[in-house]
DNA sequence: CGCTCGATTGAACAGTATCAACTTATGTGG
DNA sequence: CCACATAAGTTGATACTGTTCAATCGAGCG
């Protein structure tokens, strides 16, 4: 809790695109020295974001994506009865705040699950790059997009899959997610509890409590926690593609 | 189907944007005068797509999005072992394809839930249009995270209703996109199956079936297969906020 | 007119939720 | 640094919602 004094304030400090290490995961992919240089202009402050606080709420006014720089997020909706969903975790090179476009405010919460910095892009900046460079524009386009396809697998996910289905299809893709930043594809650590991973996929908690046990049974996973190892990767697939029989 | 030869050939006809009653709620809303005739240009032919068949298929390459003219639509993602799941139902003015944006190739199927007619909007011209119109763009813009915040909506109805409440849930958004249509607020025709309104709300055909026969009982709807007619919306908005009581 | 598809309804069953007790971490203040 | 308080996780027993299987009915179409 006394980290300020610790780390060094990152609230002011620009950050380059063209040095992040995370640029083919991000906004700059594919982009010319050119265009990163732009985009390192428009892309204004780096902002920390402690364990547990957020980055906005639903209702506020929209005014920026954020580019996830190092740590964890959730987002989540809320109906008018106080009923809660997370849609979605969010790590490093990933966007939060597309959902703020359609009626200038954020239509979710943003909540980081661990201490977290994140790139300020002001929304209205990028939508005047995006009309000068094709290919941010269309790398811009395609984020979004991919967001709508993620969202129809979580749809088939909650609607037509069972627990175990849920939990294992869940594994897979955080570990891949993780892979592709450089992280070990068998071992991982959880950085929502068990409730949030309900929420997120229409379980309660207790439900994924005891599919993690059941995996550790089986000797799929081994489960200590938050410590997940993968044990058998082939047969957590297998758990997903056993459908109908 | 021998339509053929009773209807007109519509395929090769130019349907502009300027002239069309669905430029309120469509790609155009608040384009200038100048703005509504470059898409003019742009949008292609339109297309007629017979009840049953698709509009795309998931695989297909991408090359442009499609906004509803007339008619309706239902997306489906299939799972690898062949399950399915409606992840939308589109009626006029609403855009097809957005999924496509993020790969190239459509991640959806598009099915016609009866005789349509569909606006070709290519999407390499759409970028290049929304280079040059800022309203453009930002109404492009708007419509994926629309989509976004829908998709979202559907997670928490998936992730956290009961059966009466995802079912009322659906009922109130029909209608209310009817509405803004000009349609009665209180009387629809449904253009889908059981079992499509069940993919969708991520329940059985049955159990939709049963749920529809409880909302009569209790005096909320009418029911008469596909004709529903809505006898007391408010008590039915209470059953999607009713939560944890 | 008969066939097929869609819809309804009933009865038994399964999967997940709920409630509750207990254990294990995490964090706070003395 | 320890003790206590709180939060997170596990596990068991039971209840309930929705599924499954099956039979029947009705509507639309060739």
């Amino acid at each position: 809790m006394h980290e300020t004094s610790t780390t060094p304030r990152l609230d002011a400090l620009k950050v380059a695109c063209s040095a992040c290490n995370l640029r083919e995961l991000c906004l700059p992919v594919g982009l010319s020295d050119e265009e990163l240089t732009s985009l390192d202009n428009m892309i204004g402050t780096r902002r920390a974001v402690r364990r547990g606080e957020s980055l906005f709420h639903a209702g506020e006014t929209f005014a920026a994506l954020y580019a996830v720089r190092t740590g964890f997020f959730k987002t989540i909706v809320s109906a008018s009865d106080g009923r809660e969903q997370v849609t979605g975790f969010q790590m490093a090179g990933e966007l939060l705040g597309l959902d703020g476009i359609s009626t200038d405010r954020h239509s979710c919460d943003a909540i980081a699950l661990e201490d977290s910095q994140v790139c300020m892009i002001p929304y209205g900046q990028l939508e005047t790059l995006s009309r000068e460079f094709t290919l941010l524009q269309h790398q811009f386009h395609k984020i979004m997009s991919r967001e709508i396809v993620r969202d129809h697998g979580v749809m088939l996910l909650l609607g037509s899959m069972r627990a175990e289905e849920r939990l294992a299809a869940f594994l897979l893709n955080l570990t891949q997610r993780l892979q592709a930043r450089g992280f070990s594809p068998s071992a991982l650590v959880l950085r929502m509890t068990r409730e949030e991973i309900g929420s997120y996929l229409g379980l309660k908690l207790e439900t994924v409590s005891r599919t993690f046990s059941k995996f550790q049974d089986d000797g799929l996973l081994e489960v200590k926690q938050r410590d997940i190892r993968i044990l058998d990767q082939a047969a957590l697939q297998q758990v997903v593609n056993a459908a109908n029989c």
